[in-house]
DNA sequence: GCCGATTTGTCCGTATGTATC
DNA sequence: CGATACATACGGACAAATCGG
């Protein structure tokens, strides 16, 4: 698939920034010079600019330029700002990752399993316990709540190997968008068990409950993620604009 | 301050679609209608709509149209993707924030403090230790690390009121962003004193490290903020693109 | 303090590509 | 296939902020 033009200059700035070509805290080249360098419009490069503001990379003021503030440490943590897997997160940072299935079943949601997924009740589900393991440490137990009849034919062969690589290449189902909550949770014990943990140590999980939707609009995917917490790390990076009102703290 | 225009048609759209105007699910009017009802060119129409995107309220789909897929109970939580204060959450969610200063000093950072605050060692700062209550019940308690230099003439009183309009309105200074990092922390004596928790009970805290960077470049704060495992609650809409690659769950 | 050059922010109109129905 | 809808891209215009003389 051929790419598009702001996408392509986004790529390269942001790796030249990552190598170090613009020094942290300096100014990038003007918009007018990298209009010339990349032999575009300036509509197409603002827009590659404002990729790197959303990630954190650099920052924009009005009337002196683009300054660089981009520092290896913060972004080699997990990004909650992205869809991505925990393979890619752990192959992003060199480590080697294992999912093992605990249990695949299907039913149809009572009330109260309802009311937490956000399913309405009685929906037929696929429901599936993983654990995934990096560098053959169990990090992360994962709860998943698929909808069946958007989910045809899952089986737990496929929920060994990648889920969303059946959904996107098989089913053809295009992912949008995923809403997400953080919490803290007690530790259960079968959290205990399949993490190795001791509720003596740590008594608590973070949590991230996501709610995942596809181009049809349907929620298609509820998952409950619970992260060993001496291992848990988000990264975010926060941007100061006319929807976020004044902060008093 | 004047608006900008698409800011106030986002302001608009945002507010018709909290109050039902657009049902759930439904497709919003297409762009070139909306364009029709604002009086404005198709760019400014669709930075409005691309700012609900990332707020999570709608998901647009190439060919069909702009759906809407805001719930209000998710929204009404703590909101992580911007910038926004203690009280303001507050407020918006209709509590009663109070805020008290534990303590109020100023040092020179040795190195084991400018490792875990990214100030250089050496640095002159003030330290404060606050503490947030919510409808009287103390939930968070803060550890602000400011850069002296960047904030001159900064009082007790001061941080028992608003920093960061002190920052804004009387030093003129412009927040630009902050990076943020969560993670689960053991709970300290210090957070069981204040925060009125036992750790026989829970015996982690949620805690996010921040550091905030002003229009000069210049990281002018660091930031641990300790909550309540039980009460903390934090937000998140993430949008598919090119930039995250493709899931393998 | 003013002015002009530079730089980013906002906005417009138009053209073309691509996905959906 | 055509009609509709969103996605990408271009070029131009003016506003607003910064900085140096």
């Amino acid at each position: 698939m051929p790419k598009a033009i702001y996408e392509t200059i986004y790529k390269d700035l942001k790796q030249k920034i990552e190598t170090n070509v613009f020094a942290y805290q300096e100014l990038l080249p003007s918009e007018n010079t990298l209009i010339q360098t990349y032999s575009c419009s300036r509509n197409t490069l603002r827009r590659a600019v404002g990729c790197l503001v959303t990630d954190g990379y650099v920052q924009t003021i009005q009337g002196k330029g683009v300054r660089n503030i981009y520092q290896p440490a913060a972004q080699t943590a997990f990004t909650i700002g992205e869809i991505e897997s925990f393979q890619e997160s752990a192959l992003r940072n060199g480590h080697q990752p294992l999912t093992k299935v605990l249990l695949f079943t299907e039913f149809a949601l009572n009330e109260s399993q309802a009311r937490s997924t956000g399913f309405p009740v009685g929906t037929d589900i696929y429901y599936i316990q993983r654990l995934h393991y990096l560098d053959e440490k169990p990090l992360i137990l994962n709860h998943n709540y698929f909808l069946k009849e958007a989910v045809p034919g899952l089986t737990k062969e496929i929920a060994e190997n990648s889920i969303y690589q059946y959904l996107e290449q098989t089913l053809h189902m295009t992912i949008v968008n995923s809403k997400r909550i953080m919490t803290v949770e007690k530790m259960t014990q079968i959290d205990e068990k399949y993490l190795n943990m001791n509720a003596e140590d740590y008594n608590c999980m973070a949590v991230v409950s996501s709610q995942t939707y596809n181009s049809g609009g349907v929620m298609f995917e509820y998952t409950q993620s619970r992260h060993r917490p001496d291992y848990f790390r988000f990264y975010d990076n926060a941007v100061r604009s006319f929807r976020g009102s004044h902060r008093q703290g």
